[in-house]
DNA sequence: CTAACAAGTTAGATTTATCTAACAAAATAA
DNA sequence: TTATTTTGTTAGATAAATCTAACTTGTTAG
């Protein structure tokens, strides 16, 4: 069996691995707000478990087993943060909290239920892909915002990372998953961009957000 | 704070005190599954926290901080078993176990939602009733099937206790809450009873059964 | 190429929740 | 009313997850 504190562990070795591959001790700690010494010694228990691979000095890396164990109980949150806005009228800023404890309820039917009951999606409300029952992510390889040219038109499809500012930020900018985006010109110095998108006609967007949007190509130019 | 295993102390307490005003460190090591002497050195926790009047050799006794606690657990747990067979389909006998997990979710919104999706109801699934929003247990007080008279006509409104078992044989009967049941006869001797309900013109319930039986008066004879 | 700094590890302490073994108090039975 | 049994408590051990302090390895900048 794996801990609830154990399960913490693997999402953030996930979370991070799938963001950049090298995942040191130091990372995990500032991730998961506790010190180095208790990565380290987490990271051994975890090692006899078969969920990471573990050498001293090098960088941390989940088995396959691990994994598929991250996946699940990522499956997990993001069908809750699904179910909460879907069917009980959640704001999408609101669920991430009530899924970070619902993630760790230990219940196959339960999920189960609630896959069905909100038609079996392949993203959260956020835009982030659902693993399916086996803990396989189905990677659609989505292009960052801030790659795209003057005059393309794209579809807001996901976000690369999930802060409260930053959907708030979205909000304030009437910013939602779905939305098709016109992008009006680039900013050649600093990247910054100016898009039109419903009763917006010139909005500015500062590379950071940019790089955090995730598009889908509507047209190419 | 409390910890999930104080509340779960706390909810122990609350239903043993419910059904029997003494409480033995005995007991409540039983419920709990735990050795008498973790029981006692919890009790001195708690009772430095205030939530249980603790001295040496003597009955268990929440306080009243202790009392309110429990209630707001138990009425997640509730709201939660409620929810789960009217929102999610779920069966009566399926939701305990996953309301076990999800009573200690801390979130108020989420709760709330919850309960207001559900029309704020004041009894859960199994007829017992939910505490409100202060702790406050509206206790409304119902007669035990086994106490009717041959003639009577009553509601099954509640279940004393609550076990799978129980349940299943119940689902087996096709006997369910708000069901209206006629005391057909009542046999002196052993004191079980023939009732008639929906399609079942006389069904033998045994006193075991009909002591926990909670129904509402319809008419009196 | 070494000195200094950053990152990682070891050792040992702490807290929470549990246990077993041994002892004390209360209840029961002879 | 004393002996026996049951119930409850104390003391001390253990496992999980954390910490701090001290040490080691690896990296980087003169």
């Amino acid at each position: 069996m794996t801990s609830l504190t154990e399960e913490n562990y693997l999402k953030a070795l996930f979370h991070l691995a799938d963001a950049q591959e090298q995942v040191s001790v130091k990372q995990l700690a500032q991730v998961l707000k506790i010190k180095m010494p208790t990565v380290t010694s987490m990271m051994k228990k975890l090692a006899e478990k078969d969920l990471v691979h573990y050498e001293s000095y090098k960088p941390l890396k989940l088995t396959q087993q691990g994994k598929k164990e991250a996946a699940l109980i990522i499956r997990k949150h993001r069908l809750t943060e699904m179910y909460l806005v879907e069917k009980m009228g959640f704001g999408w800023e609101q669920v991430h909290e009530i899924a970070e404890q619902v993630e760790h309820i230990n219940s196959a039917i339960f999920f189960e239920r609630m896959d069905e009951l909100i038609g079996h999606p392949t993203m959260d409300p956020h835009g982030s892909p659902i693993p399916d029952k086996n803990g396989v992510v189905a990677w659609k390889s989505y292009d960052k915002l801030s790659d795209g040219k003057a005059g393309q038109s794209v579809k807001l499809a996901a976000l690369t990372h999930v802060s409260p500012e930053f959907l708030s930020f979205l909000n304030s900018k009437e910013l939602s998953l779905g939305l098709r985006l016109e992008i009006i010109s680039v900013e050649t110095f600093d990247g910054s961009m100016v898009v039109r998108y419903k009763d917006h006609p010139g909005e500015m967007l500062s590379t950071v957000v940019c790089e955090k949007l995730l598009v889908e190509q509507m047209n190419k130019h």
